[in-house]
RNA sequence: CUGGGUGUGGCGCAGUUGGUAGCGCGCGGCGUUCGGGACGCCGAGGUCGUCAGUUCAAGUCUGAUCACCCAGACCA
C-alpha cells in the first residue's frame, strides 16, 4: 500500500478526550476512531491488526475441532426467559429493542442461549455430540461507563466458543483442550509470558471456578494472585485460603500484581441446556443432560491490550504477528534513481507476499522515520541517495541502528524473520 | 449511578473587569530546502456543544440540557 493513497494520517497531538495510552496510540497513528465512548471504528491498519488476531484465533479454535458459524445480533426475549436472564435487575447490562409491532428483542452481549436454542434442532443422540462452536462478532453491553480506550468498550469484537459433551468427563477433556488453545493463541500473540491462568469466581455461571487468562499489566483492572512457577494464578475475589487450599498454591509463593483479562472459560454443567431443554438420547434410549463450557476471548480488547504493552515513547510496536504490514518503505528524496530503486523494491516485496507501506509521499525524512515509528511496523527500509542505488538499510523498529544490505539479503531476511 | 473536570476553525489550545474571537499544528498556493516531524511569504477555514434567559451588548453571567474525560461503584 502506498502510504500517499491511505485516506488516514497520523496526528501530531493526542486527542484531548483519551488518556489510555492504547487510545491515544492508536488514534494518532491512525488506527482507530472514536465514535462514542467505548465505540470505536477500525480503520484500514486497526482492522488489519483485528483481522491477523482473529485469524490466530481461527487457526487455533479450529485446530481442536471448533466449527465456526455466526449467531445473530438480535435475541427474542423468550429464550432468555427461560434462563433467567432477561430482566434487568439480573442482567443491567443489556442494550435492548423493538420491533415496531411493540416486541422487545435483546441486542447480543453473549450467545448461550441463542446457540442452545438453535442446536435443538441438531443435537438428539450420543452420535451428535461432543460438539464445538464458536463465532466471532460484534457484542454490545451497556456498561455504565465505559473506560480505557479498547479495554472497555460497550461495543466490541468478541470470539465466544461452546462446547457440548456427554459427561463430565468428556466436557473436562474438551475444557482442558480449549485452555491449551487459549495458551497457544496467547503465545502466538507475544503475551504468552505475561498471560497467566487464573482461577476465578465461576459467577453466574457455575458453582465450580472458571479460569481467566490475565494479561500482567499495570493499567489492568483486576488484582490477582500469582505463581510464576506453577504459571498458575488466583484472582483477589477468591482469594481465601479454602480456595488455595483447593487450587494447591501456596500463599508464600505468590505475588500480587494487576492484570487485564484477555478471556475467560466457563464449565457451565447443564445449567442452559437443561433450561432450554437441549437434551440427547444415550446408547440405551434414556434423556441425558449435556454438559456445556463457554469460551470468550475478548479480540478488539486484545489489540488494545498490545497497544498498551508493546509501546515506547514513539509509538506502536507490533508484535510481527498481528502487525498490520511488515515493512515500512521510505524513500529519502526525490532523486529519479532512488524513485526507480525503491517502486522496484517495493513491487518485489508485494510480489514475495510481505506486506508492505510505502511511504511515497513528497516529505521530509523526519516525518516519514516519525510516522513509521509511531505506527509500529516491525522494519523500517529506507532507500536514498547517499546509500547509493544497490544498498538499502534495515532497521527494525525494536533496534537501536541499521544495517546496510542488498536489495536481495534485504528479502531474504525478512522472508525467513517474518 | 455518586463525585470531580472539560466542550472555542479539521486536531491541540489561549481568550483579561461582558464590548462582535486569536495562537500552534494541519490544509491550499509560490519559493528556498531535503537522513529524525524545515523555513519565508500569501491564502481558505469558527452561528464559541445545544436551548432558553439576563443585558444596549454574552465565548465570558444565569438556568436547563447533551456529549466527553477521570475516580469510585458496577462489569452475570
Amino acid at each position: 500500500m502506498k502510504r500517499s493513497q491511505m485516506f488516514t494520517k497520523t496526528l501530531r497531538d493526542a486527542p484531548a478526550d483519551e488518556v489510555a495510552r492504547n487510545a491515544v496510540l492508536l488514534i494518532r497513528a491512525g488506527f482507530i476512531s472514536k465514535q462514542m465512548a467505548g465505540a470505536y471504528a477500525y480503520l484500514p491498519l486497526g482492522k488489519r491488526v483485528l483481522d491477523n488476531i482473529v485469524q490466530i484465533i481461527r487457526e487455533e479454535m479450529d485446530a481442536v475441532g471448533g466449527q465456526e458459524l455466526l449467531m445473530t445480533t438480535l435475541q427474542s426475549r423468550d429464550i432468555w426467559e427461560k434462563t433467567n436472564r432477561w430482566d434487568d435487575a439480573v442482567v443491567d447490562n443489556w442494550f435492548k429493542t423493538k420491533l415496531k409491532n411493540g416486541t422487545e428483542l435483546g441486542v447480543g452481549l453473549t450467545h448461550e442461549e441463542p446457540i442452545v436454542d438453535m442446536l435443538r434442532l441438531y443435537v438428539d443422540s450420543y452420535k451428535d455430540l461432543p460438539l464445538y462452536v464458536y463465532q466471532i462478532a460484534s457484542k454490545f453491553r451497556n456498561e455504565l461507563r465505559a473506560k480505557s480506550g479498547l479495554l472497555r468498550g460497550r461495543e466490541f469484537m468478541m470470539k465466544d466458543m461452546y462446547s457440548f459433551a456427554r459427561t463430565q468427563s468428556e466436557h473436562d477433556e474438551l475444557y482442558e483442550k480449549a485452555a491449551d488453545a487459549y495458551t497457544r493463541v496467547y503465545d502466538r500473540l507475544g503475551i504468552g509470558d505475561r498471560t497467566y491462568r487464573t482461577a476465578a469466581d465461576g459467577g453466574y455461571f457455575t458453582e465450580r471456578f472458571s479460569d481467566e487468562y490475565q494479561t500482567l499489566s499495570k493499567v489492568g483492572e483486576d488484582t490477582i494472585y500469582v505463581d510464576k512457577t506453577k504459571k498458575l494464578a488466583i484472582n483477589k475475589e477468591i482469594y481465601t485460603d479454602e480456595n488455595l487450599a483447593k487450587l494447591g498454591l501456596v500463599k508464600e509463593d505468590l505475588v500480587e500484581e494487576h492484570a487485564i483479562e484477555v478471556g475467560n472459560i466457563f464449565p457451565l454443567e447443564s445449567k442452559y441446556s437443561d433450561a432450554l431443554d437441549l437434551y440427547y438420547t444415550d446408547e440405551n434410549g434414556k434423556k441425558q443432560s449435556v454438559i456445556m463450557g463457554c469460551y470468550g476471548i475478548g479480540v478488539s480488547r486484545l489489540v488494545g491490550v498490545l497497544a498498551e504493552l508493546f509501546a515506547d515513547d514513539k509509538g506502536l510496536v507490533w508484535p510481527k504477528a498481528v502487525a498490520p504490514a511488515q515493512v515500512y518503505l521510505i524513500n529519502i528524496g526525490n532523486d529519479e534513481n532512488v524513485v526507480k530503486n525503491t517502486t522496484e523494491l517495493y513491487e518485489k516485496l508485494k510480489a514475495k507476499n510481505i506486506e508492505v507501506v510505502w511511504d511515497d509521499r513528497d516529505a521530509r525524512p523526519g516525518e516519514k522515520f516519525a510516522d513509521a515509528d509511531l505506527m509500529g511496523i516491525p522494519y523500517r527500509v529506507v532507500l536514498s541517495e547517499k546509500l547509493g542505488s544497490d544498498t538499502v538499510e534495515l532497521k527494525s523498529r525494536t533496534a537501536e541502528n541499521a544495517e546496510l544490505l542488498l536489495p536481495e539479503q534485504l528479502i531474504k531476511k525478512i522472508t525467513t524473520n517474518a
